[in-house]
DNA sequence: TCAGTTCTGTGACAATGTTACAGACGCAAG
DNA sequence: CTTGCGTCTGTAACATTGTCACAGAACTGA
């Protein structure tokens, strides 16, 4: 089994054998429970981490104590910010959360400073990581720069909801995915479920118009 | 001449006499007028670029039309972003201006690509840049999701003043610095008038006392 | 059953964004 | 000089979003 992690990273499989064995053998596989902080304000992450299962929230929160979701991480992908910060000697600002139980290859920062000098693949593998964290970024500041609150609600839903049509969260989870107020969410809720589009309880928010909420969402 | 730059860059400086050479004779120094668009939604960059004179402004513009100011890169920096898309094959969402004449050292992919394996240094130069980015805008996305506007207001003239306090910007030009609407920027200068903070003429602005906008923004 | 906690609903108000104008200013052609 | 024209600024009315202060409902555990 430990020697199959490596398969799940379509791009890493790629790398010549010699590459893969050391990458497989200098590096170990860790488990984490669910809510652990991986990473966060004042504590810089030791290892470079491969996802294998489970997902990780990174968030930012304000002085004031608002918080909102940047975006998450999820099975087959790489921590690329933490690296960042970890190359940069930088304070990380945002913090990363276990969502689920997690389970990921942990790369000490020596072996991965050494991939990254010697193989072409693994250099882009780091870079296209990046390259999609930072397109995150800019989705989310041109959201809550410029996108309607109804919008970006209705997008979130349907973007978090599970196969019964299902959303399980609070009010106050909601408004920190959108960087908002309990408040706010609850009045829009409220419309939604006003104008027949959803139900709404302690806790869950059942969809029962699918179309009417894409549909706000592409008339944007 | 062509050969000093390399003293503007402290980091790059401690390279191997050998890679300094290299870096030297591969690169280019290349000179682009005011308003030059370096690189945009759908035009690739085809070079790393270091600055060597004048200042490149990033934004983004909305579906909408609307713009926000991401962040800026002065002389003696990279413009890291646009090689994370250019390693990462990724359609670059912001545009980068030329906000005055620029003068760069442009570093072909390829030489860009091999001093990264070879140089732990130059390595090192590049994922601080990144670093750098990354948390401006990670401080971007704290503003605007969760700061007043008269504070950014303030806090922006204070950060675009010259040495005779005076900002040389239109309303509107404000108002993309902050991603906000020209009316929005209007009200609040008038307010900030009204106090006896500022004076406002057309596309100038005198600040007259500096410690009062330097206050708001301390009491956030 | 009861007390404590979390979650949701609501109203009033403040701040910001939007729309629709009108007037002021600067520039250039006549 | 003066007449247009384009840009910049001022302003009012209204819509949306954020903040504050509660109250009641729904869960939880003793």
């Amino acid at each position: 089994m430990n020697g199959a992690w490596i398969d799940r990273f379509p791009s890493l499989n790629k790398l010549p054998e010699q590459v893969r064995n050391r990458l497989q053998s200098e590096s170990r596989i860790v488990s984490l429970p669910e809510g652990t902080r991986i990473f966060g304000a004042g504590q810089s992450p030791a290892n470079f981490l491969l996802l294998l299962e489970g997902t990780i929230r990174v968030q930012q929160v304000s002085e004031s104590g608002r918080e909102i979701v940047l975006y998450r991480v999820s099975a087959g992908e790489s921590c690329a910010l933490t690296t960042a910060c970890l190359m940069g000697h930088d304070q990380y600002q945002g913090e990363g959360i276990a969502e689920t139980p997690i389970e990921a290859v942990a790369i000490p920062r020596d072996t991965f400073d050494e991939l990254i000098a010697t193989s072409p693949i693994f250099r882009q593998f780091v870079f296209n990581a990046f390259s999609a964290r930072i397109t995150d970024l800019f989705r989310v500041i041109d959201e809550i720069a410029f996108a309607r609150m109804d919008v970006r609600l209705a997008q979130k839903l349907l973007q978090l909801k599970n196969a019964k049509g299902e959303i399980e969260a609070t009010h106050q989870q909601l408004a920190v995915e959108l960087g908002t107020a309990r408040e706010v969410v609850s009045r829009q809720l409220n419309e939604f479920q006003r104008r027949g589009w959803l139900k709404s309880g302690r806790g869950v928010i059942s969809i029962v118009q699918d179309s009417a909420l894409h549909g706000l969402v592409r008339a944007s």
